[in-house]
Formats: structure tokens, sequence, C-alpha cells
DNA sequence: CAGCGATTGAA
DNA sequence: TCAATCGCT
């Protein structure tokens, strides 16, 4: 009766449920399986990618001190995998925690099934939340759709978040002696080594290696690391957290966020512990320290939120949540693109940011808000090609935690900033970098000039300049767009969306032709080429080149050349037949009233699954599950087997919500066009074994 | 010190 | 925008 534990994003042996729930059902096989191509357009960066290979040795050090190891699998189809795994061990077992990224949902919920249909007994546990998404709903039984309100609820649950669980004491290895004539595969005991027939997975590749190097000076992954920063966290800046927090530099924030994303430390470990310091703090009756951790508390319940939605919405990484965006006229514009990638757009603390993320691939909470609101507000960038570039670069890259931030600064969502808001960076930097020290880090060409005109160069006047060896236009740039510019041009392009979402509106009630945004998405951008740093580009100016609106919602970049087009034919090949059918049963243009289009979406039950290119139906909790999530009394048992799933698309969001079935026809069809859009340079190129 | 408009800052 | 806080009378 030997078990197999699947470890995706939940790397750690303390509070792991399905690793506790695979040692209580006897041998264990500790599996994690490379399928990159699997993720799609979001396969992870570079600095990502760096962390997984050390944090997963830790893991396996850790597994190995406790009497197994862990066996890693390269696969381009993690499914056949498990498979694979389970014929040649013969596990009757499978085990692992819960994800809610839309390609996890999917994945997982085939891993169930096939590997039921082999006769293993699946079972999934919540490890990533305080709680599961659909265990948060508001009086009415629905989902949230603020964030406010949905962290007011969490806060108040009847039940507490499940207190951590114990690391185990001891894990029988599948490969053992004893097992032997359980499983085909060779095995080997070497003295007391353990030897898993692994397969080796290569993370980087040798120019890569030069660019990680660094990397490894100011972090270190793995579980034990992540209890370290937890501690010290705790331990030192959470008291002042909230007042720090608006310091562009100070070492304040918790360093949490790349270990929680791989699961190396879980979010009610720290969540627990936090709680205990806030408990303490309120009998001193230190409320400057209360408050620290409830604005602490607020951004593990941002993550969490981000997990709800991408539950809820599990486009909300791809397309705004606001119906009415889609008509936003975006800039497209590779220079724009370009020069705030390279940190050069003229202000200096966005310029500095972009610096800093490119060489640490780590940004402060305030700064990376100051620089996607550029992106967003002043530049008029798709916000996706910004997330995009986050995501390659960003040591703590998430998904669903970077789509609500970029869906947050974009005002795409109901409770987001306000589209017409401009953050000037000039008043932005004397507010969170008043002394200059942060841009002169990052920005040596600055490093002379005087704080009073750090933030804003270009009105220094000549001489100081001179002295502080700055030729604006030269060796710095002069603001790639106006402040003021921006800000009409934001007008103009707002009024040209309300028009916009107005006449689709009416056509689409005079049942006449479908909106402008559902029918024009065949034309690709033309994308940015690289993303390497290029110091040596002329620096963007004022007349920059001549820029084109587009009214589809914005599709994201290749950031590479796609050399590699081609070898997804095969998952292509999957998604395009799939797309098609699904596109056959939608109501896409039809002429129909609005009411009757709700109707018969709200009817068509897999329309989740036909949004996401499914291939079997997704929509409704599958039955087997469903008396455990519908019924609110077995809801939170937390070794449920619940493989979470979305429930049917509702009709419960406000009406200016975007309706599920809008931008089907762009999703799939940009997929047929560009099955991989998204690659990343040098990816291909790994050789991997196995 | 209440009452008011102004200011500030917000995932 | 909007709510909380500031600062003035």
């Amino acid at each position: 009766m030997s078990s197999i534990v699947w470890f995706r994003r939940d790397l750690r042996v303390e509070d792991n449920p399905a690793l506790l729930a695979g040692v209580r059902a006897g041998p264990v096989f500790a599996v994690f399986i490379w399928a990159p191509e699997e993720e799609g357009h979001y396969q992870p960066g570079r600095v990502s990618r760096w962390w997984l290979k050390h944090s997963l040795a830790l893991l396996d050090s850790s597994l190995r001190s406790l009497g197994t190891c862990l066996i890693t699998k390269r696969s381009t189809d993690s499914v056949s995998s498990l498979l694979q795994i389970v014929k040649s061990t013969g596990a009757t077992q499978l085990f692992f925690n819960h994800l809610y990224d839309p390609i996890s949902l999917v994945r997982d919920h085939r891993a169930k099934e096939v590997l039921t249909a082999h006769g293993v007994a699946v079972r999934s546990f919540n490890a990533d939340l305080l709680y599961e998404p659909w265990d948060v709903n508001d009086d009415n039984g629905r989902p949230f759709t603020t964030f406010n309100a949905f962290w007011e609820k969490c806060l108040n649950m009847p039940f507490d978040p499940e207190a951590p669980l114990l690391p185990p004491k001891r894990i029988t290895s599948g490969y053992s002696p004893l097992n032997a004539p359980s499983f085909r595969h060779a095995y080997l005991v070497m003295g007391d080594v353990l030897t898993c027939t692994t397969d080796v997975l290569v993370f980087e590749d040798e120019l890569e290696k030069g660019s990680n190097a660094l990397l490894a000076r100011a972090w270190s992954p793995g579980w034990s690391n992540a209890d370290k920063a937890l501690t010290t966290f705790i331990n030192g800046p959470l008291i002042e957290y909230s007042k720090n927090r608006r310091k562009a530099d100070s070492a304040t924030t918790s360093f949490l966020s790349p270990h929680l994303h791989f699961g190396e430390v879980s979010v009610r470990k720290v969540f627990h512990l936090v709680r205990m310091k806030q408990v303490l703090w309120a009998n001193e009756g230190n409320k400057a320290g209360e408050e620290s951790v409830n604005l602490f508390l607020k951004s593990i319940g941002l993550r969490e939120y981000s997990r709800y939605l991408s539950f809820n919405h599990p486009y909300s990484h791809e397309r705004p949540l606001l119906g009415h965006l889609k008509f936003f006229p975006w800039v497209v514009n590779e220079g724009y693109f370009k020069a705030w990638r390279q940190g050069r757009t003229g202000y200096p603390l966005v310029d500095a940011g972009m610096r800093e993320l490119w060489a640490t691939g780590w940004l402060h909470d305030r700064i990376r808000v100051v620089v996607s609101s550029f992106f967003v507000k002043v530049l008029q960038l798709p916000w996706r090609w910004g997330m995009k570039y986050f995501w390659d670069t960003l040591l703590d890259a998430d998904l669903e935690s970077d789509a609500l931030g970029w869906q947050y600064i974009s005002g795409t969502l109901p409770d987001g900033r306000e589209f017409d808001r401009i953050d000037n960076p000039q008043f932005e930097g004397y507010k969170f970098d008043p002394n200059g020290e942060y841009v002169r880090r990052w920005l040596p060409e600055l490093a002379r000039l005087p704080t009073d005109w750090i933030h804003h160069p270009w009105n220094a006047p000549e001489s100081v300049l001179q002295a502080a060896g700055i030729e604006l236009g030269s060796n710095y740039p002069l603001p790639i767009v106006g402040i003021d510019a921006a800000k009409s041009r934001l007008q103009e392009a707002l009024s040209e969306m309300w028009q916009l979402e107005a006449s689709s509106r009416a056509a689409i009630e005079n049942g006449t032709e479908e909106g402008l945004g559902d029918s024009s998405e065949s034309v690709p951008f033309a994308f940015p080429q690289d993303i390497q740093m290029e110091e040596n580009i002329e620096p963007a100016r004022n007349n920059a080149p001549a820029t084109t609106r587009r009214y589809e919602d914005q599709m994201v970049p290749s950031i590479t050349s796609s050399l590699l087009r081609g070898e997804h034919e095969e998952s292509s090949l999957y998604l395009r037949s799939s797309a098609e059918d699904s596109r056959a049963e939608v109501p896409g243009t039809v002429n129909i009233n609005r009411e009757q289009r709700r109707d018969i979406l709200n009817q068509a039950i897999p329309e989740t699954a036909r949004n996401l290119q499914l291939n079997f139906p997704i929509g409704l909790r599958n039955a087997e599950d469903s008396t455990a999530e519908s019924s609110s009394s077995s809801r939170r048992e937390r070794d449920g087997g619940v493989v979470p799933v979305w429930s049917p698309p509702s009709s419960s969001y406000p009406e200016q919500f975007i309706s599920e079935e809008s931008g089907i026809g762009a999703s799939s069809s940009f997929l047929q066009g560009h099955p991989q859009s998204h690659q990343i340079i040098n990816w291909r190129r790994l050789s991997q074994t196995g």
C-alpha cells in the first residue's frame, strides 16, 4: 500500500497535509514533476527557475534525513508521468495539495480523473490558503467581489484556519528493500545512501548561470531559510511594518514572498505566528505593533484573495474583470516598453525600480505599484505586457498575485484604483525616497545630483546638471512622456473607451452586431523581440515614435523571437481542436439580445471549460466531490479529497463585470495563432534528460 | 471642544 | 472617489 506524494508548490515537510497523509498510509514515493511546457504562457522565468532548483535540493535533503528522497521527473505531461510512476512503483494512492491557477486546476482535475480510472485512490488537500475559496462567501452564499469584504469575512470566519501540522518524524521510503517486490523499477540502496530513480532536471543554461550567480548573495531558497526569514521578520521588522512600509529602500518587508510562492513555508504558519505576536502586543497596549500586524496580515490577505479571484475568475490573469476595459485603446509602442524595461523612462524613481528589478529580481511593493502604474497610466501600454515582464523577472513571480496586482493598478477590478488617476513619479519619489538614496543606488548616472532635483532632473538648472555630470537626453533620458501629456491622452482614451462601450452595448441591445472587442482580435501585435538589457541603446526621447492604438484587449507579447515555433505542435493541436469544438457551441455572434444571451450562457455548464479549451467538462463540481463541497458542514474537511474545480461562472457578479463569454474568441484564436507566444528565451535549448 | 472645510492617501 | 485625519475657528 505505497503512495505517491506529488510535490508542486508546497516544497516543505512541515504543515504539509499531503505528505502527512502519505506517511500515514505507508511507504511513500515523494515526487516532483518538472513539466514547464504545461504552464503554457507562464513558464517560470530565469530567476524563478533558479529558486526552484535550490528549493528542490533542500527538500530532497530534508526528505533524506527523514528516510526517503525526492524523485524528480522531466515531463511534458504531468498526468502521464504520474501514471507511469504508478505503474513502475505499484503505488495505490496519490496525495497532493491544491493549487488555484487555471492551469493547475485543469491539470489536477485531470490527474484525479485519470488516476482514479486506473484504480488509484486520489486525495488532495488545502495547504496553500487559510480558507479554501469555496468556503468564503457573502451572506447570500456568493463569492465576494471586493477585497475588503472578502478579508473581513476571512478574519471573522466561524472557524480558525487550521493550525500548522508538524513535520513527520520518519518517512518510510517506497524505495526500501521491504518494498522491492512491489515495484519493477531499479532501485539502489548503497550503504546508507538512498538513490532514487530520478531525472536530472536542468533549470538554467550556461548563459543564465552567470546572471544567477549573484542571486545567491541575496537570497537563500529552501524551507529552512524560509523559516529563518519568517522568524527574523516577526521578531524584527514586523513591529515597524506600518511605519516603514512607505519607504522604497528600507529592508522592512518580510521577504517571504518567494518562499510562500513555492510553499516553503505555509501561510497558515505565518498567520498563526503573526497572530500570536498581535495578541502579545495587544496585551501590552502596543498600538503601533497591532496596526503593523493588521497591515501585514492584509498583505497575506491579498495573496489569499489572488487565489480566490483566480478560482472564481480563471481568466483574471489575462482579461480585465471589468467589461468596459476591453474597449480601452492601449498604446502599442515597443519603444516605450523597451525604455520601461531598461529603466530609461526619464523618471528617476521608475528607472531605479526597473534597474533594481533587472539586477535583483526583487522590488519593494511600493515600487512595484509605482512602475506598474506608470506603465499603465502614463505609457498606457497593455498591462499584460508588464505583467508578463514581471513574471519573467521577479524572483517571487506568482501568477495569481501578479494578476491581482496588475488588475488593481489598471483599474480593472471593482475595487481597484480609479482608472483616470495618474500618480506622478516625481511626487512619489519624494514620498518614498525622500533623500534620493534609492535612486542614487540604482542610477549611478544621477548619483551626484542634489536631492532637490533627484526626482525631477529635467527641471534642474543647467549648472546643477553640469556639476553633477549629467547631460539630459544623453547619459540620462528626458521624460519619455510628460505627465500632463499623459493625463490628456488618458482622458481621450477613456472617453473613446466609453463611447465604444456604449455603442457596443447599443449594438448588442439592438441585436444587430457584436461589439468591437469581440471581433477584432485576429491581428496580432508586433511583439517586442528581446528582453535583454542593452545599456548602450539610444534612450527614448520625448519625440517618441508614432504610437498605435489597438482597440481589442491586449495580448501578451512574445518576449523573444520565436525561434521555437512548431515545437509546440502537439500541445497546440490539442488546444486547437478543442477550442474549435467549443467555439461551435458558443452563441458568439448570433443575434440574440442580452438577456437571452445571459440565460444561455448561464445554462451552458462547461462554459468555463470551453474558455479554457478543455476537452472535458469541468464547470460543475464533479459528482463525487459535490456533496462534500456544497454542504457546508463537510466543507471544512481537511482530508476532503476535494480537487478545486470551478463553479459555473456566476451570474452573481455585478453587471459591470465582464461576462465570461466575451473574449472567448480572443483567447482561443489567440492560442491558435500563437501557441508559443510566451516562450522565454533559451527555454527550449535547455537539454533535459528523460 | 465641536464643527467645519481642506488635505491626504489608498493595494 | 471616499473616508479618515488635520487644522482652523
